[in-house]
DNA sequence: CTTGACATACGAAGACCTTCGTATTAGCAT
DNA sequence: ATGCTAATACGAAGGTCTTCGTATGTCAAG
C-alpha cells in the first residue's frame, strides 16, 4: 500500500514542487517564467529538471498538449512531511518536541502564530486523553 | 561577526557530526565503531570524510597525537538552528508556525512534551509583551 | 632490527546534480 | 510550401558526494 517511497527531491526540485504547488499544473514556459524573475536560469535547465523528475516520479506529465503539462505527484503537505521527517530522524534523533521548541526558539514567531500553535496543543491534549 | 557560514553538513557528514556531540572529542577510530555498528562501513570511508570535513571546516583536528583527535566546530544546537532555518526556508516558505504545526500534527508527541513546548509558548509570549 | 598492527594521505571510480548547447520536431503565419 | 517560433530530447561537461584500495608512516613487541 506504499504509496510514499519517492526519493526526497534535491533543493533544485523543491523551487520547482513549490512553482507546482502554487500555481497549480503548468507547463515548464510557466514554471521557467516564475523561477527566472527570481533566480535568472536557463529555460532548457529547468526542462531538463523537470523530465528528471518525471522520471523519479516527482511530478505527473501530460503529454497531451504540445507544451507538456506538469503537475506535482504529491500533495505539498505529504512532502513538507517527509522532508520534516527526515530532518527530524537524521539531526534531532526523533524527538519532534526538541525539533519544535528549536523552531520555536529561533525563528521569531508572530503573536497570532502563537495562538494557533496553542490551540493546535489544546486539541492534541485532548485527543490523547 | 559571521561565524557561521559553513556549509550545509551532507547526510553522511551529519551522522559523524552526531557522534561528536554524543561522544564528545573523538578519533576516527572512535567514530568509526560507533558508527558500524548501525550501519556497516568501511574505516577509510569515514576517515576520509572527516578529512574533508575538516577541510570544511565542519570539524577541527588536534594533531598531537597519533591519532587525531576531532571535534564538532560547531555545538549541536547551532546546526540543527541551520538545518531547521534551511528547510524553513526551501521548504515551508519561511512560516515557522506552518512548520511547528505540520511537526506537531504528524509525528506523535508525548503528554509531557506538549506541556514543555506549552510552556515555552507562554514565555515567548510574556517576554513578548 | 624486523614484523605486525594501526594510523594518515591520497587518488580514483561511480553515482548523482546542475547547467547548458545543440539537434530535432511541431505548429502557425505568410 | 516555406520559414519562424517555440517546444522537447539528448548528450556532455563540471561539480560534489561517497566509497574504497593502496601507499606510506609510526610505534611497540619480540
Amino acid at each position: 500500500m506504499r504509496r510514499d517511497d519517492l526519493p526526497k527531491p534535491t533543493d533544485s526540485e523543491l523551487e520547482i514542487l513549490r512553482v507546482l504547488w502554487n500555481r497549480g499544473p503548468s507547463t515548464v514556459r510557466d514554471v521557467f517564467d516564475t523561477l527566472n524573475e527570481s533566480k535568472p536560469t536557463g529555460y532548457t535547465t529547468v526542462l531538463k529538471l523537470m523530465q528528471i523528475m518525471a522520471d523519479k516520479k516527482l511530478v505527473r506529465r501530460n503529454e497531451e498538449q504540445r507544451a507538456h503539462v506538469y503537475e506535482a505527484q504529491l500533495p505539498e503537505e505529504q512532502t513538507q512531511n517527509q522532508l520534516l521527517g527526515d530532518l527530524l530522524h537524521r539531526a534531532f534523533g526523533g524527538s519532534a518536541s526538541r525539533l519544535v521548541m528549536r523552531a520555536l526558539s529561533s525563528a521569531k514567531t508572530s503573536k497570532q502564530e502563537l495562538v494557533e500553535i496553542r490551540r493546535m496543543i489544546d486539541e492534541m491534549e485532548d485527543r490523547a486523553k
